[in-house]
DNA sequence: TCGATGGTTCGGGTACAATCGAACTAGCTC
DNA sequence: GAGCTAGTTCGATTGTACCCGAACCATCGA
């Protein structure tokens, strides 16, 4: 089994959070499992390389906003969302409320 | 007189504005005039050369985090709070309530 | 065991961002 | 006008991010 890193919730930096937030792919990514708990990497509909879609998941990973979850072949992703509220409230709801265009 | 750019509120583009926060001097700028509503260049008191402190101060401004003032030869640098609040709602007072570590 | 599935990792190209010093500009003061 | 102050712009360097194809690696089913 590999090994997927993920920050513990208080090591979670904002500067690193807003990095990964300010790909306009990795914004979409999140505003899609705002209103879906999980999901797998082929879920996305994103024109580009696996590997691309790849790094975008492990840059949103890495930076705390997501948690991954393996069964078997697949990778279920999610939104950090009660270590989110718990580092930065609000932020998530600000998420959810903001509009376009992003 | 020269021209200072920056977007009209419903152009600020939420990818744009986390771009910005994501360096962590910025954010410190940000935090900064979260807590006093005018500052000059001068007033930070950032290490690093002039032209790299105003470079920061461009990007904020460009995101449309942050207005500029000219008076005299002063550059009088302010929080957009009406204009981002209106855009979106919360995150100002997200930045205002987010524990260190940045 | 073989192949298909669902991803990750690697290497490289290209583009963008941070930083700096040096040169420049606009306004103030003398 | 001369000189100072506050800040911008320029050019170069360095580092980092995005993107891709190719190779790789588990897992599952036949």
């Amino acid at each position: 089994m590999k090994i997927l890193y993920q920050p513990r919730t208080p090591d979670i930096l904002l500067s690193n959070v807003f990095a990964a937030l300010s790909d306009p792919i990795r914004l979409h990514i999140v505003r899609l499992l705002l209103r879906t708990p999980e999901l797998t990497c082929g879920d996305f509909e994103i024109a580009g390389a696996k590997s691309t879609l790849s790094h975008h998941f492990k840059t949103l990973r890495e930076a705390g906003v997501t948690s991954t979850r393996v069964e078997g072949v697949q990778h279920f992703i999610s939104l950090r969302r009660d270590d989110l509220d718990a580092r930065f409230p609000g932020l998530l709801a600000m998420l959810a409320r903001a509009e376009e265009p992003f």
